[in-house]
DNA sequence: AACTTACGTTCCAATAATGGAACGTTATTT
DNA sequence: AAATAACGTTCCATTATTGGAACGTAAGTT
């Protein structure tokens, strides 16, 4: 089957609309020498003279008739599409679908979609919350935030937010039963809550101020992908946990947590939006990721002062 | 303006209907290197990304799938316009456009437009009966049935039919007032009547059997373009006139006309079919003319032996 | 674990489409 | 009557498109 070049419908409906084929020509922009000759293609392709060449315009033929009116709504059909893609393009409008961990989500995002959906009224969002690692593409998410040690996704585009330090933090009375730990090696004592890792091994890598650096092993009595989850068991006094910052602050300062080992520091890890290839993003997404860019850095640093 | 290829919303609409690239390329029975670049093409033409590609097949972005539902609707609109050619095409159907002057009209049309019809039910014939010369192509006629002395037209297909031979009639009565001539100088007395040239100059142009030639004006009393009008007025003793044999084999068996001068022939006429370009010819306006070909020469032919 | 299959993309010589200029006609204007 | 303008077509060097082969990658198979 060869196909046939649909193009050539769509010249033939903008000639007869035009009235000479050097008319449609010029509405085209394009030279009447084409036009002549893939009007002609058209025909030899059907097999039927479609319109007769007169010296004053063009005559169609009764099946030039026909065929005319088909094209016609193949021509409608073809900008209505245009119109799809071009309406999109024109403002920010239409869904964004985000994906964010449990802890982002309830804490930052919930502050912020209000204000970000109230300045864009066109543009609808639809939140995935999970902690697994999605593929943006598999389950056609525009945007996802992320806290991670490191950026590597190559294929994806990242925008960097916040560093998003974290500490060991336990509950008071947890820490009147054990003792405040001095050192790393102290921690040895205390049970241990911890996010779910799929290599299946648990470690805290602490560093002091000084550069000194340890990596401590420890078997979790309470292994899950929440972070909420991890923060309410330690206020339960359950175990000792390695959290962000930001998320423990309030809980800080209202006496239910404490900072372990205040002088160590884990892992910096980096929120971050990733979203696929820069080119063609639609506006309702980049507006969606300059507005977080623009604010949750501000907002996080908020957290962490207060933490 | 740079007009949109169409093709690619074509290819776009099948290669997600076919789940990939690959198997969209083997419907389309293209390679699948034409097919990717294509497609990537349009979505770059459009400014948006339409699919996203997986190792699995594709998956539709929202936008993707809206713009898809135009495009299905183009391809069918593609499909209905070839499907209008192809009916045409696929047996003698459809409309035939046929001119012919009065005379010609009335007397082979009239006996072979009904067996005609018979014959090929799906054919609507639309007939114009003119006398008057016409262009096929601007009035919109399939083929047409003259009668000339040559046949000069070179933008049109002619195919011959039979030779219309004529010779001067006239009224037994009118031939008994002035006598019956038996030279073409014996002509001058007599009224004539003639078909209406726009040149305006009438003459008789005489050839008899041992090649000698003699050409006569005269002044006609009575001049039309119809030639049954003619032979009518010849009848009623209105004067002298050339017509084709064929036109007055029944009156002359009637006794109604007499051939003047039988021994000089007028020029002869040839009765032939025009139509536009061999090529696309529509089956039903090709039976039409085989049918005529077929046909009319043995009509024409019974004519001439009563004649 | 190694192998096979199938996917989408890229490369580049072979091929096809393009478009400015010239042509032959015809209607209109000078 | 001559000149001009406009039409559709054709020509052919330039330009763009094509498609087979090779590539990198991921899922299924031995």
């Amino acid at each position: 089957m060869s196909l046939p070049d649909l193009t050539n419908y769509f010249i033939f409906a903008r000639v007869v609309a035009a009235g000479s084929i050097s008319a449609g020509a010029r509405e085209l922009n394009m030279p009447k020498s084409t036009v002549s000759r893939r009007l002609t293609e058209l025909e030899e392709e059907q097999g039927i003279r479609l319109v007769h060449r007169t010296r004053k315009g063009l005559k169609l033929t009764d099946i030039g008739q026909a065929f005319l009116i088909h094209c016609e709504t193949l021509v409608s059909a073809a900008e209505a599409a245009q119109q799809v893609t071009q309406l999109m393009l024109a403002a920010p409008r239409g869904k964004v679908h985000v994906s964010a961990p449990y802890a982002l989500s309830q804490s930052l995002l919930t502050e912020l979609l209000p204000p970000f959906m109230k300045a864009y009224p066109e543009i609808n969002v639809e939140l995935t919350v999970t902690n697994r690692p999605i593929n943006l593409v598999d389950e056609g998410v525009d945007v996802a935030l992320r806290v991670r040690a490191s950026i590597e996704d190559s294929s994806l585009i990242a925008r960097p937010l916040a560093d998003s330090p974290g500490t060991l933090y336990g509950a008071p009375a947890l820490l009147a039963e054990h003792g405040v730990p001095k050192h790393p090696l102290d921690l040895l004592h205390f049970p241990h809550l911890s996010l779910h890792y799929t290599s299946g091994r648990y470690t805290y890598q602490l560093s002091a101020e000084d550069g000194e650096q340890l990596t401590l092993s420890f078997n979790p009595r309470l292994v899950t992908d929440d972070m909420l989850v991890l923060r309410e068991a330690a206020v339960q006094g359950e175990g000792l946990v390695a959290l962000p910052n930001y998320l423990c602050a309030d809980a800080v300062a209202s006496g239910q947590l404490q900072r372990v080992l205040p002088n160590w520091h884990l892992p910096v890890g980096i929120m971050h939006l990733v979203y696929p290839h820069r080119r063609g993003l639609l506006p309702a997404v980049r507006v969606f990721i300059d507005y977080m860019v623009a604010h949750i850095p501000v907002l996080a640093q908020r957290s962490l002062l207060i933490g």
